[in-house]
DNA sequence: CTGTAATCTTTATGA
DNA sequence: TCATAAAGATTACAG
């Protein structure tokens, strides 16, 4: 399942300097030279960059250039990118627009407009945003969200603890308690497992009852989260796979 | 949403500086201070903002503390802003920490996990943001987000597997392997439990045989580990339940 | 996050 | 069948 495929990207032929830096990086990528409309650089069908300069950007803030173009790239990818380069001092001093307008701009396109936007130093580090998700896109196929690394040198107990962690509402306090009443995480999992919700006559959720109620910090909406998570059922089919020990 | 005149946030009891620069901005702005758990300052119920210089941006990368912090950001508010401050050419030289993965984690957050990302240049710029965009939700009328993207948490199948990647030698692979094969955390470690390591004539291990045999890239070393981990049995002892003929 | 080193499983091969 | 070597895949670690 592991191609070593490079990745590839379509440039407009006015981004002279971008094609000249990937002209430099044959070997990790590749690219191709077109007229385009809408964006500057295409990565798929989906996703493709529009890059701007620290100076061209305010100007185009300013004569409303920008949000046109914005909502143009917005219609037609699905996932835009603004690489937003070289906004430095300098630029904040030279243009004459206010900070409470560039700040008020910025916002908008990221947080309001949800176009993802990404600052860089200059043209060599934005190439440099373009490879790395064009990487992500073409060849890294769909990495978990969140990966876990376990810190460095634990012992056993440690160890234990930290698989309780990956649990819902479940830090290193809650999971250590757990290991110190019930010793090992098959043992807290079977503990969760006996431990059920007890609601009241109009069915709402009361309590909880069996080994964990024994300790300090644990309640149903706990017990209901992690339940779902663990053995796949609801709380209400809990009595169905119950297992004889 | 009550119209106000005057904008008001909630900031944490640890942003020392932005507090400062909050208490001399009361004619434009109010705010109160509180301990907050997952982020540095709130806006609304929906928008809350997490602050980052420079320096701890990168320090936070590299022990997977900013992923956390983002993720949990995301879990509890529908729209989470990152405030990326002071990124300039000091912190790229000063940090051992390379261009791409810099950048890797840029284009992570920004464009993988969706969060808006908006680069300041110092503590009163960020005030700036803060004011424009607390202004903007609450006392401006509210221009509805064009289009955000849909908000990715975890869903059950990969709180699942992150549950498992605690195990020892248990990355994303592995992780996704066994959930996508035994359904739930608890039907692997009986599936673990129920797996059992093959000796040869001499006493050496050779293979497993049990359900875990069923999926590639799972042998003895990794039974032996993890077995220890979860049940508390030491492989001795495992050893001598083994009968062979 | 990225890139590299270390580790494990599996396949191949010979005793 | 067992033992060893090499290849392939994944995880662990450092920056």
């Amino acid at each position: 399942m592991s191609k070593k495929l490079i990745p590839h990207v379509i440039i407009d032929v006015r981004e002279k300097k971008l094609i000249e830096i990937f002209k430099r990086k044959k070997e990790s990528i590749t690219h191709e030279v077109k007229q385009l409309d809408v964006a500057d650089v295409v990565i798929t069908n989906e996703v493709a960059c529009e890059r701007k300069e620290g100076f061209d950007f305010i100007a185009s803030i300013m004569d409303n250039r920008l949000f046109e173009q914005l909502l143009r790239l917005k219609e037609t990818y699905t996932t835009p990118i603004l690489l937003l380069e070289g906004l430095n001092q300098e630029v904040f001093e030279t243009m004459g627009m206010s900070l409470s307008s560039i700040y008020g701009a910025l916002s908008f396109i990221s947080y309001k407009l949800g176009i993802p936007l990404i600052p860089t130093r200059h043209v060599q580090d934005t190439a440099l945003v373009i490879e790395r998700i064009a990487y992500r896109e073409q060849v890294k196929d769909n990495a978990p969200i969140l990966s876990r690394k376990a810190p460095k040198g634990m012992n056993d107990n440690e160890r234990r603890a930290y698989i309780l962690e990956g649990l819902i509402d479940t830090g290193p306090k809650k999971a250590q308690l757990l290991i110190k009443k019930f010793k090992t995480p098959y043992n807290v999992m079977r503990a969760i497992k006996n431990t059920r919700i007890i609601y009241t006559k109009t069915g709402k959720p009361k309590g909880i009852e069996g080994p964990l109620k024994e300790i300090p910090g644990f309640g149903w909406k706990y017990l209901q989260k992690n339940k779902k998570i663990l053995f796949g059922m609801e709380n209400n089919a809990q009595k169905k796979i119950d297992d004889h020990w």
